[in-house]
DNA sequence: GCCGTTTTCGGCCCGACTGTTTTCAGTCG
């Protein structure tokens, strides 16, 4: 049990609360404790067990949802919430993914049609019994016959890479249309999240009408769902929902600051405000008269960048990345976050010896030409037959054509390292006389990723206080939208990693993005060095580095605690001191 | 249900678009 089980109690709650038709502030609330308990680095399990009068300090959290989770924790359930399921069909929350549909429509088609799940409607629909039901017209009733065939194909959240694809090229589109003077893109893609729910792109437009018809007609739309003069939303043919902002010149920042959220972060944003007698939008900062719609009487305090916005509220510029649940004192005016440019070090690539597709040399002239000073060679251990394993053999022998192509090459310094495999009960691929033989060694798990929760925290814990790792390797194994990977007690593993003197990697890889962000950043506050490795296998392999230095940023991380951000010398110093050298 | 340098009660973000409406509720972000 752990925080993601919180999660999923309240999201529950709020859901089936939502349907009974209950008072929406209080749905509001239960959502408001799960977002809480997702953001939070604190194990309230733990918690819960240890200090439950603590549980309702945390911002969000109230004594009767304190009580909850206390009640979840010590029984396995909650009465309250068992007695709600007995009043919501079980399949009638997900009604709620139709587009269009919320909860007022989904509890009217349930109490006067006995509609109870997606297959009701459905046969429904087919009978024509929705006729009559008020609010209920012909293009409506269509919706819900379009929103059936969308949701059985529907992808979800989708990953970064592929979000950023479909931004930047609906971005060059309408710049190479000629019909934006300014575009960005903002919401969960510019903060970095590792997944993205849908594209949120800002721009200014001297003909909106013109650019909303470009953009509603650009390549690759299957459906417009929404458009008007300052606001259009299309699905791309891929299931990736687009949407277009407009807004005035003078409104370019606010609005940025508005579509980049988090949700979270914007209402903390417009509480200040208010607290000012101010009204924050997407148009601008404005003296609150008490009437709706000040920017269509006033001139905003401040509109036009988000420096601005922010400083006309007494705060510093916030990071992006850290615009999520997090108090606005902890992220205004946060210390430097590490840069793309400050990552002078990759200390987990492959060759062709494993499973690369780079042979040694070409991988460190790569290395090189990207400014890095130093490259560690980390090829796949034994036992990851299925990556071409290295033998204990040709591992001493690459160590040798390491030495030889640091000397051909020039100017980088090259680590003989291993990605040496973490087995299932914690011990090394390789014995500690030839670990010792390497000047880097990084130790991830690849097998049996569905070990128990207990054996798998067991195992990584083991590996974190071999004293010749230096590097504990995408240590859950997950894979983003793929599979969960090891479950872990992330604190007992960064507990073990500080102790012993170990790095947590953040593989950048996009699919891996492991550690994840919230693992990362209770990494920082216990003291535990980062490294981002782009675990290089093909030429583009260094271009995912972005996303790893993303993922690092959203917790809080500036260069001094990412070791690939050190200078050569005390990056050196670091992995010899590793080995008493 | 949560919260308080205006408040322990009375608020709780707010604007755009759609569809079914004759003036607005519901949904979305």
């Amino acid at each position: 049990m752990g925080n993601e089980d919180i999660v999923r109690l309240f999201e529950e709650f709020a859901v089936l609360l939502e349907l009974t038709g209950a008072n929406s502030f209080r749905v509001l609330a239960n959502a408001k404790v799960a977002r809480a308990a997702e953001a939070s680095t604190i194990d309230l399990v733990h918690l819960a067990r240890s200090d439950p009068k603590a549980l309702s300090n945390i911002d969000g959290i109230g004594g009767g949802s304190a009580a909850k989770i206390v009640e979840f924790v010590t029984t396995g359930a909650v009465k309250e919430l068992i007695e709600l399921r007995t009043q919501v069909p079980a399949g009638l929350p997900a009604l709620l993914g139709l587009p269009g549909v919320g909860p007022k429509s989904v509890r009217l088609l349930w109490q006067e049609r006995g509609i109870v799940d997606l297959a009701s409607l459905e046969s429904a629909l087919a009978e024509g019994r929705l006729q009559g039901l008020a609010g209920f017209g012909p293009k409506k009733i269509q919706n819900l016959h379009d929103g059936i065939a969308f949701l059985k194909t529907a992808v979800g959240r989708v990953r970064i890479d592929d979000a950023l694809v479909v931004a930047e090229s609906a971005i060059t589109h309408l710049r190479d249309a000629g019909v934006v003077d300014q575009i960005e893109f903002a919401g969960s893609l510019r903060r970095g999240k590792e997944t993205i729910g849908d594209v949120d792109l800002v721009a200014v437009a001297a003909n909106a009408p013109r650019a909303m018809e470009s953009f509603c007609s650009m390549p690759g739309v299957a459906k417009v769902l929404v458009t008007g003069p300052t606001k259009s939303s299309v699905r791309m043919e891929d299931g990736i929902q687009v949407d277009l902002r407009i807004v005035p010149e003078h409104a370019f920042g606010a609005a940025l600051l508005y579509f980049t959220g988090s949700k979270e972060h914007n209402v903390l944003l417009r509480g200040r405000a208010q607290q000012r007698g101010l009204r924050l939008n997407e148009y601008g900062l404005f003296e609150d008269d008490g009437l709706d719609a000040p920017q269509d009487r006033r001139a905003p305090l401040a509109s036009r960048t988000e420096k601005e916005l922010y400083e006309a509220l007494g705060l510093a510029w916030a990071e992006p990345e850290l615009r999520e649940v997090r108090p606005l004192d902890e992220v205004c005016g946060h210390a430097p976050l590490v840069t793309v440019a400050d990552i002078r070090a990759e200390l987990h690539a492959h060759t062709t010896e494993s499973d690369g597709s780079m042979p040694l040399l070409e991988l460190v002239q790569r290395a090189k030409d990207r400014g890095f000073h130093t490259l560690a060679v980390t090829d796949h251990s034994r036992s990851s037959v299925q990556a071409n394993g290295l033998s204990i053999d040709r591992l001493l022998r690459q160590i040798d054509a390491v030495r030889e192509a640091e000397a051909r090459v020039g100017g980088i310094r090259v680590l003989a390292g291993s990605e040496v495999d973490i087995l299932v009960d914690g011990s090394l691929d390789y014995p500690d006389d030839v670990l010792a033989q390497l000047d880097l060694v990084v130790a991830s798990p690849h097998a049996s990723l569905r070990q128990a929760p207990d054996l798998a925290t067991a195992r990584l814990v083991r590996a974190a206080r071999h004293p010749l790792v230096h590097i504990l390797g995408h240590p859950t194994g997950r894979l983003v939208n793929g599979r969960p990977g090891l479950e872990l007690d992330m604190h007992a593993v960064i507990a073990a990693a500080r102790e012993s003197g170990v790095a947590l990697e953040i593989n950048a890889h996009p699919a891996r993005l492991d550690l994840r962000d919230l693992h990362a950043r209770m990494a920082i506050e216990a003291g535990v060095p980062l490294a981002i490795d782009c675990d290089v296998h093909a030429r583009d392999g260094f271009d995912v580095l972005g996303y790893g230095v993303q993922v690092a940023r959203r917790a809080g991380a500036g260069p001094e605690q990412v070791i690939n951000a050190w200078d050569a010398a005390r990056l050196h110093a670091w992995i010899a001191a590793r080995r008493g050298r």
